[in-house]
DNA sequence: CAGGAACGCTAGCGGTGCTAGAGTGCAGTC
DNA sequence: GACTGCACTCTAGCACCGCTAGCGTTCCTG
């Protein structure tokens, strides 16, 4: 019995090797970079080794998206408790969004560009994802008297979402994402 | 002399041949789909010719690109033009632009997504973009009295890009979509 | 009609994700 | 304590990718 959870244990270690390396090596170079020839020499074991951790590739993205997806919750909500007032709390969370974004853009793109298969908007999504959709709702909240929250958030969601890609894929001027992003909170605050 | 110009135009009839295959089978099929023995297969000649007319498989993508963009400034044109007031020509103007992001994925994955080296928010972008963007401007200028029109119309083009990304990636549900593009709308044009 | 250049082809390089099957070492059994 | 069998990891290789060197043909030019 002990043996067996030992090699458990073990097992269950060497998977977090290969998601935090793949993770680093995403955050560093690119998810370009991240081949499983590459990866497979970074955690010292030959390739086949991940193939019986993941599926594949993808499997491996996936799980890397959803370690984002808790980093991110812990982001916006320590920016949301510390604002002092609803409406600063909205603009300090969309900061947060936008800080995570543009500092992990490789981080972010697993979790929101790439197509990967993960359940999103259903409750069978990973509880990280939930959570950090949950922070932005808990944001919004105060600050509308709507009756669809979800929408209102999701559609505010969106607005960032847009704004940071367009901008980190060179479609929009850098200097004024400032701007742009007050202006955004502008129309979500009301 | 004559000579030299039926040259210059069968060439330029089968750069023209490349660009409409790979928009075809990157609409009909993804551009996954679209390798360059594919490709090469598809307008009849071996591979080198591809890269006789284009530096590489990113370049035949920006050339797609570049022809969605004189599509979308059509559609959208066609759209705010037709509209019989300011507010309904920008509702009109963001649902073709939701349609078109809908109906051809593809294509307005490599205009908006994909990492192409074509100078956009600058006055060397194609003209076919500046002209899609314009038709945004126009769409949203007479709706505010805001003095920084530029910076108002990118905020609403990421809004709607953000919508479309985030829903066709599975990460909104698709059923709310007209309520979220509503609710954007609305948003804008206070 | 001969010479030469322009052009498209075949073949191949180094890479990708992924997998079949061989070989090794450890665990449990007598 | 030796043996057997299984679990596990590795080597090697598949089919594909983007891209290119260099050969052979074809067609224009003088």
């Amino acid at each position: 019995m002990s043996i067996q959870t030992r090699r458990e244990r073990e097992r269950a270690e060497r998977e977090r090797l290969i998601i935090t390396a793949a993770r680093e090596l995403a955050e560093s170079e690119g998810w370009e970079a991240v081949t499983t020839r590459r990866l497979a020499e970074e955690i010292e074991y030959s390739q086949p080794v991940l193939y019986s951790h993941f599926k594949g590739k993808d499997a491996i993205m996936a799980a890397v998206a959803v370690e984002g997806f808790a980093d991110l919750a812990a982001e916006l909500r320590a920016a949301r408790t510390s604002a002092s007032d609803p409406r600063r709390a909205l603009a300090d969370v969309g900061a947060a969004y936008a800080a995570f974004a543009e500092q992990r853009p490789a981080l972010y793109d697993s979790m929101f560009t790439h197509i990967v298969d993960l359940p999103f908007a259903t409750p069978e999504a990973p509880p990280a994802l939930q959570e950090a959709f949950g922070e932005l709702r808990e944001a919004v909240r105060p600050l509308v008297r709507d009756d669809n929250l979800e929408t209102l958030t999701e559609t505010f969601w969106s607005g960032l979402h847009g704004l940071l890609t367009l901008m980190r894929n060179g479609r929009l001027r850098r200097e004024d994402h400032e701007r742009r992003l007050a202006l955004l909170l502008s129309r979500f605050s009301s």
